[in-house]
DNA sequence: AGCACGCCGACT
DNA sequence: GTCGGCGTGCTC
């Protein structure tokens, strides 16, 4: 008997099966999808065993396998195919395919022991009559507590063993037994917090209870309030009933406690939740508990997606537009691809839901590649917030560079009701660069392409790309003037700045205020129980937050998303607009939301003010087939990267004359190009964009350029199949 | 990735 | 004469 084992090893070269002896002693035990470990070279590795067959193909000499490491297999069928298919389709590795699907506290490479807490229980050993007699006979008042505590229930977990318990032990009257624990779980206080659906909602989950036991992909389009949350309760509630699980994928940042304590309370300890929090050790309990089914529904971020359940009755992926459900390393996997990949295998229908769709997705809605289900009411009879769009160039021309003079008046007028605030600025730090005024020198990172960004909390000059750091300069490094003047509107500043104007509590929540643990969480908190008034955040506090009190929301800089230069800037920025307004009265008082604008015509902004997807989803679509972007062209991106310019710029003219040779002539390869950030810790990028819509010879030439760089130490090719980014 | 082999420079 | 530099190549 013969095995064929993929290694625990991350390199291309060796992503490939080898076969290996299976000695007598484990041909009972040995199962595809466990791991074994092996003799490779010299050392010893561990990999998973993808095939077993009797016939010996190989004419070299075959080492024996050392050791099977699981029983069970530790891969299932489902697991190993679509590993393949995740290999296929992203040229990534196989073993890195596998490897994502597992908790890290399995890889090989895990050193440290992997810890499971057992709890020590002990339960009587002899019948009651017998028991009893020893507590006649028992001079011990502890041991007869003991024993009489167990006469009332089956077993107790204990702490430590003292001499009591220990006695009772060698008298065996009592047993002592060690059992598994999980470090993480919530309290189960089940509370029946049901909400009444309204006319649409029920719809929207009778149409997809209808559908379970098909494979069948739906599009739920709702506007922000419309209650989708509830709708998916009541899906996952009915297919709970018929005994099968549910995974339900929300983007990390959404992953707030305000929602997992709405799932624990309403379905108690019957929910795993994956998020980035848990430390190894409880990404592993959790995983075991799934494993085994101690818990029927799954919550987590992209790569919850894997759960290994194994009768799966619904998969809802929540924001569905959000960038975040696919991997922008290796493996590239998209989550929303392997959603419908498993629905398949058990034939149960997907939901992505978003209050803005992304328009790849409206657009297979549109197809009739998927269903489309909608909300159009706000629950509870909310109203959207009106929204004000203002012109800054106006506004600058009146000395209003920072806050408009309406969202001054309106954040004054908010903050004499007691009410609160939430202002977007997507920028962190104070300002975004330095600039001498006598010579226009910028300081600039010296090991990137950009300028820095002034930190002045910590009065320092930050890079946000590679993380150099340098005390802020005094005088200008090239002509030594000490008239610098900085530009530029952080989150930092604009918090200094209300704090000059106005009188009020003012938290700040980006990456610099919440890079400690649970200082996230504690923001949120603080401002959700009113001890401050105003929250100043980049994006991060556009989702998902639901403040009752809240009622205006202030954009300081829309344009800040929309002059990145990507074919989906308009789209993030209509998406973070209608977002971020979502956040405007969300209780019974009306909200109203201000976006300060220099492009006060754009359609992303116009559009989101009157929360018009549908005009907004044709006008882009229109741009998208004139510049032959997604949905109407499938694009790759090839970055190609090398610490030498000279070399990397020849190598990559070489990558786009293959490309354009040995692809369909139908098929568009731009560049190659600088990237956008052309120099990031003095790693030089460059590009080719490759837009195709049916191109046969696509994925041999994909791969041939891959193989070939792979063994090139010089420059590195990545290839990026339906990029998040360009 | 690792760990070999392999062929050229400065040292007890 | 050896120790060791990291370039190339293979791993069932």
């Amino acid at each position: 008997m013969y095995a064929k084992v993929i290694v625990e090893i991350g390199v291309k070269n060796v992503d490939k099966m080898f076969t290996y002896i299976v000695p007598n002693k484990y041909r009972d035990i040995i199962k595809v999808g466990a791991r074994v470990k092996v003799e490779f070279g010299r050392r010893l590795v561990e990999g998973f065993v993808l095939e077993l067959t009797s016939d010996k193909r190989e004419t070299i000499d075959l080492k024996e396998i050392i050791e099977v490491v699981d029983i069970d297999p530790i891969l299932t069928s489902e697991m190993l195919e679509l590993g393949r298919i995740i290999s296929e389709r992203t040229l990534c590795s196989r073993i890195s395919a596998y490897q994502v699907m597992l908790p890290k506290a399995l890889k090989a490479s895990y050193n440290t022991n992997i810890n499971i807490k057992m709890g020590k229980y002990i339960s009587l050993a002899k019948d009651k009559e017998e028991v009893n007699d020893y507590i006649n006979k028992c001079r011990y008042p502890k041991q007869i507590d003991i024993l009489n505590k167990l006469l009332n229930s089956n077993e107790i977990k204990i702490t430590k063993l003292d001499s009591a318990v220990n006695t009772l032990i060698k008298n065996k009257i009592i047993k002592l037994e060690e059992k598994e624990e999980y470090r993480y779980s919530y309290q189960p206080n089940k509370i029946d917090n049901k909400v009444i659906l309204n006319k649409e909602q029920s719809m929207v989950v009778n149409r997809v209870i209808g559908c379970l036991g098909n494979s069948k992909t739906f599009l739920l389009y709702g506007v922000t309030g419309a209650g989708k949350t509830e709708v998916y309760m009541h899906i996952i509630e009915d297919v709970i009933k018929r005994g099968k699980s549910a995974i339900m994928l929300v983007p990390e940042i959404s992953l707030t406690p305000q929602i997992v304590d709405r799932f624990v309370r309403r379905f108690g300890n019957n929910v795993a939740i994956l998020h980035s929090g848990l430390s190894d050790t409880e990404r592993y309990d959790e995983y075991r508990k799934i494993r085994r089914e101690e818990v029927k529904i799954v919550i987590g971020a992209r790569s919850a997606i894997f759960a290994p359940l194994n009768n799966i009755g619904v998969i809802i992926i929540d924001e569905e537009h959000s960038s975040t459900y696919k991997q922008d390393n290796h493996p590239r996997y998209n989550a929303k691809e392997v959603a419908i990949l498993r629905s398949k295998y058990h034939k149960c229908p997907v939901v992505l839901g978003s209050a803005t769709p992304s328009v790849e997705a409206f657009a297979k809605a549109g197809n009739k590649v998927y269903e489309l289900l909608t909300l159009t009411k706000r629950a509870g009879d909310g109203v959207l917030p009106k929204v004000h769009i203002i012109d800054m160039k106006k506004e600058v021309k009146q000395g209003n560079f920072i806050l408009s003079k309406i969202l001054k008046d309106k954040i004054k007028e908010k903050l004499s009701k007691n009410e609160q605030i939430i202002l977007l600025l997507n920028r962190r730090g104070y300002s975004s660069m330095i600039t001498c005024n006598n010579c226009g020198e910028v300081s600039k990172c010296p090991n990137c392409d950009i300028s820095l960004t002034y930190h002045k909390t910590s009065n320092m000059l930050r890079c946000h790309y590679c993380g150099y750091a340098t005390k802020k300069i005094e005088r200008c490094p090239k002509c030594g003037s000490n008239d610098l003047k900085d530009y530029g509107l952080g989150t930092q500043k604009l918090e200094e700045e209300l704090k000059k104007e106005f009188d009020a509590r003012i938290v700040r929540m980006d990456m610099d205020t919440t890079s400690k643990k649970g200082a996230h969480q504690r923001i949120i908190e603080d401002f959700g129980n009113h001890k401050y008034d105003i929250l100043v955040g980049t994006q991060m506090i556009a989702k998902g937050l639901d403040f009752p009190l809240v009622t205006l929301v202030g954009v300081i800089n829309a344009d800040a998303s929309l002059n990145v230069p990507d074919f989906r800037s308009s789209e993030r920025t209509f998406q973070l607009l209608c977002q971020v307004s979502g956040r405007a009265g969300r209780g019974d008082l009306l909200g109203e939301v201000i976006i300060q604008t220099y492009n006060n015509n754009h359609y992303s902004i116009v559009y989101a003010k009157n929360h018009d997807y549908l005009s907004f989803y044709k006008e882009e679509m229109k741009i998208r087939k004139q510049l032959k972007y997604s949905p109407y062209y499938y694009i790759i991106l090839v970055s190609i990267t090398s610490r030498d310019y000279e070399y990397g710029f020849s190598e990559s003219n070489k990558i786009g004359e293959y490309l354009r040779s040995n692809l369909d002539k139908s098929t568009i390869v731009l560049g190659p190009t600088m990237a956008n950030l052309f120099r990031i810790n003095n790693i030089y990028h460059f590009q080719c964009i490759i837009k195709y819509r049916f191109d046969n010879l696509l994925k041999d030439t994909l791969i041939n350029l891959d193989n070939h760089y792979k063994v090139n130490n010089k420059v590195n090719i990545e290839i990026d199949i339906d990029p998040n980014r360009l």
